[in-house]
DNA sequence: TTCTTACATTATAATCGTTATAATTAGTGT
DNA sequence: ACACTAATTATAACGATTATAATGTAAGAA
């Protein structure tokens, strides 16, 4: 399944006149293989075994790219840096305000929503994002046991 | 209406052990009568009038005083910096990919989503955050005629 | 009032994520 | 193999945010 999802990736970059090289392949493969949403660092850090001479710009540089092909997104917090998020299908993310957990959560797109939205608006809306905010159980249960 | 606000945000502050200085009343007073959700840097350059000695430092200080009383909130996207919401009533936002600005959109919050994302992950959810994405009724204008 | 103490502010330096630049390397088509 | 273009690398620069140290200011006790 994950093999079909980087074929379509590798196809999709092809398609619009992006080079396929070992370094954009790896990045790919990695973040597709990932659960973690990991940030360019990660990233770099994950793939400079292989890598030894890759630079972090390359990192950023593909992500950029990616982005802009619409394979990956990238989700910004208050603090610290983006993490990137490999577009499969439509989910959500649910973020644990301890630990900084990110777990997808699969549900319906909010079309209603986003057609009020236009209505109300006037914007002609595109997408929406929508993430969700708590605790985790690993979380949970450690503050308990600390009280 | 907005008196209103401040004065209880302030008594908020107040009730915590948090001193209403001169800044800090002038920091909450703007961002209740701002429409814009400004920057850290808005918010200085419009106050450095009233405050010539003031230091950015304060602002941002005193942003995450706001936040950690639950005041203000803090909206980060992919580019540039953090932009600051006033917390008033369940809000959402949404906003132009083009020229970035945020258009509030009044919503019931999505309280069966966090219940089904809290049972599915076994997270305890807190909040969620929505945000709807599109192109405002004068960029799209503007893009029809560049064409 | 004056002293004391704790908190706020200021000015500035430091940090850190990210982006730009210039030079080098590597694919791709002829 | 050659020329051309794009990608990578190494490094410098940037910009937003945070930390630090010094100074100022408010509130309570004597």
């Amino acid at each position: 399944m994950s093999e079909v999802h980087l074929k379509d990736a590798l196809e999709t970059l092809k398609s619009t006149g992006v080079r396929i090289t070992p370094q954009r392949h790896a990045i790919l493969e990695f973040m597709i293989h990932s659960t973690a949403h990991p940030t360019a660092d990660d990233i770099y850090r994950a793939l400079e075994k292989t890598f030894p001479n890759m630079s972090v710009a390359t990192v950023y540089n593909n992500l950029r790219v990616f982005k802009s092909a619409g394979l990956v997104k990238e989700l910004t917090y208050g603090d610290s840096s983006s993490r990137f998020d490999f577009v499969t299908n439509d989910h959500y993310h649910v973020i644990c305000n301890d630990c900084g957990k990110i777990v997808d959560f699969h549900y319906p797109g909010l079309d209603e929503v986003e057609q009020l939205a236009s209505h109300v608006t006037g914007f002609q809306v595109d997408y929406h994002r929508l993430e969700i905010y708590g605790t985790c159980q690993q979380c949970s249960g450690k503050s308990a046991q600390a009280q």
